[in-house]
DNA sequence: GGATAATAGTTGCGTTTATCAATTACTGTG
DNA sequence: CACAGTAATTGATAAACGCAACTATTATCC
């Protein structure tokens, strides 16, 4: 049985955690000379082109009218293209321009030299489980979204 | 032989979870009626009473200025406790008030609800791994942000 | 010991970002 | 065809960040 302190410990280890990827996210995205939002932006719509920004919002938990903008500058700088759905013209379809593109796998580039770096100072036997263990918690929090009861 | 792959895969999973317990800190933070900012604040003064603004700020990877001001607000709230520091007046000591302290464990309290909550969709023999992986996780990039190599 | 450099913290100011409300454009329904 | 509903944009306000200037205090150098 676990005490209540292994909560506490593995909540202020997260924290920590989330805090130094936070920065390392700024620093990725700024030596490529864009905000941690367009590298989000542009994450997800390498992951998934022809979004309506409506679902994009709804991914990146965002306000529409904040990525409403920040999609103005990305496709100002060349980075997204934004087109009318023929089918329905309410919607906008984006996609990356192949700048956009090409800004994403720069931003990738560093962030997949960083994680191999941080894995060099694993232990080769732990890669599988740290692995392992990162998509158990993916699963679980989005499981734990979903049926989330506010304590207070 | 670990492919590339797997740290395209890495980097994406530790992306959204990051972006999930961005949102939970949020939530965390606002059913409380503070900032995540503030409570970073609260949860660093916590673990380190009577530290100066200065480390403070290195600490969260804050602007002197930025701090300082939030601060500021903590203070005006009752939240911190902010005095010179008698031995050499140019720092100022920080440390958290009775209704910071509780405030903080309001905080504190919910996310380890809602841990014991991710933690409930996880089988219970993969906790000690999942657990074991997050430290190793984390000491690994403290170690590897120390020897950052920017590859651009 | 006194002038000078250095450091911690605060404040001013411009830029960016988020959020709410209102507006426009378009689609589906009665 | 009038009207409700939805997607996206825009306007206005507030909050936060970052740089630089400033104040107060301490350390250093001659």
């Amino acid at each position: 049985m676990k005490p209540v302190a292994t909560f506490v410990n593995i909540r202020e280890t997260f924290q920590v955690l989330v805090r130094r990827f936070g920065l390392l996210q700024k620093d990725g995205a700024q030596c490529c000379g864009i905000s941690v939002v367009h590298s989000h932006i542009l994450y997800e719509l390498q992951k998934r082109p022809n979004i309506a920004l409506n679902e994009l919002a709804d991914l990146l938990s965002m306000d529409t009218s904040t990525l409403s903008r920040q999609v103005h500058h990305l496709v100002e700088t060349g980075m997204v293209n934004r087109l009318p759905d023929p089918k329905d013209r309410r919607y906008v379809v984006l996609s990356l321009t192949a700048q956009g593109e090409e800004q994403h796998a720069q931003i990738a580039a560093y962030m997949e030299s960083y994680f191999a770096n941080v894995f060099e100072q694993i232990p080769a036997e732990k890669h599988e489980q740290v692995l392992e263990s990162l998509l158990l918690m993916n699963e679980a929090m989005k499981k734990s979204a979903d049926c989330c009861t506010p304590p207070l």
